[in-house]
DNA sequence: CATATAAATATACACTGTTTATTTAATAAT
DNA sequence: ATTATTAAATAAACAGTGTATATTTATATG
């Protein structure tokens, strides 16, 4: 076997067949059954030449995870399209089905984000973060413009400690919005990581009506 | 070498020595380290040895997940001891309180709870579940009791729908374990899985606060 | 046409979980 | 006391992994 192709058996953009073969194995066999060997025969090369794209695995799941939460934020911006600006409780609502929806679209990809599927991986925060914060923002966002509206209902008896680094966005509207995900987050890993005890019968029913819940506590 | 070494050589206690050096390695380099060979080097066995022991590697995965189950359950079941049985809020707050303390003190236990570091491993359903049970049913526990007595505040303006196999225990308690499960599980994974977006500063005064928020959410 | 570069391969190393056959210490039976 | 049995470990090997190094060759450039 020659030691290099010819052009015409070359692959072209391996850059972006290399994550896309990713991805199909992932969503066949799960995250934790990434290996580049076996992208690597899938594309009919060796497992070295994934090395001349990315440098080591850890690259590649990053370049993944980026490629996630970019996938994420474009569902949560097209959650918004079909929504008047001023039903701040629609909006809120079609953020958290989105949410979930997106989630059980793509366990394997949710997984990838939220679990720690890969075995010794740890994401590089200053690449992942400003990935993640993107689908964070939107939430933020409409939060901020309910709050404008004086429709943000204040949450707590007692007042909010200082544990923002705030830049122009209002505490209240960082603490609601970050209680918000975490609620919703949990919600949907406990049911991707099938965590739900038994009892519970149907999750999205469940999920529907917590969210219909928090709504009504969180916006007047 | 021989084959066998002599009885005085032999480990005691060979199937917990294992669990142990285990935890130990999980503790030091985190869950997605685990190997078989590995802790038989630290035991100065051979890896088949194990096998003696646990039929693979997932079955020892599973007794760790049982374990780790087993020391939440404890932590929460020790949490309520100082509390008096009609300080309602005090006991969810405690609950509350010893659930992050608890992860925060064995981040990799929560992560091989309630991520998913073990490539290829799917836990058994029917071993892990009922582990899993225990911890959740100390929180149904208080919240059932703050009903009887009336304390329990309706959450939402629209009925609850049916989607509970309750048996004996009141819908609405249910749910009020549930969400407020997911929503603690929320922001203690987000937490330990190091997803909070940098503004904000301390995690632990968030949590106190949102728990605090929680409670006079919850109860009258 | 000669040279330099780029992109792949081949090979090898140190790991991993797991299977098989083998060896031996301890125990039970005669 | 000797023999047979059983239990618990080892040794060796297999297929798989990520990754480093050296090599080869097709293509582009002077």
């Amino acid at each position: 076997m020659s030691p290099r192709p010819h052009r015409e058996r070359q692959i072209p953009n391996l850059h972006e067949r290399i994550l896309h073969t990713a991805w199909q194995q992932i969503a066949a066999e799960g995250a934790a059954a990434l290996s580049l060997r076996a992208i690597a025969r899938q594309l009919g090369i060796t497992a070295p030449a994934i090395y001349r794209y990315y440098p080591d695995r850890d690259a590649l799941v990053t370049a993944l995870i980026v490629d996630a939460f970019t996938s994420f934020a474009a569902w949560q911006a097209a959650a918004l399209e079909g929504t008047t600006p001023h039903d701040h409780a629609g909006r809120l609502c079609a953020l958290g089905l989105a949410y979930r929806a997106w989630a059980v679209a793509h366990p394997e990809r949710y997984q990838l984000i939220f679990g720690t599927p890969i075995a010794g991986y740890h994401a590089p925060l200053e690449i992942t973060m400003p990935a993640a914060q993107r689908g964070l923002s939107l939430l933020i966002q409409v939060l901020a413009q309910a709050h404008a509206a004086g429709k943000l209902r204040p949450l707590s008896p007692v007042p909010l400690p200082a544990v923002f680094d705030a830049e122009g966005v209002d505490p209240q509207v960082l603490f609601a919005a970050l209680t918000l995900w975490c609620y919703v987050h949990g919600m949907v890993s406990n049911e991707i990581g099938r965590q739900y005890p038994p009892v519970l019968r149907d999750a999205e029913v469940f999920y529907r009506h917590a969210l219909q819940t928090l709504t009504a506590q969180y916006l007047l």
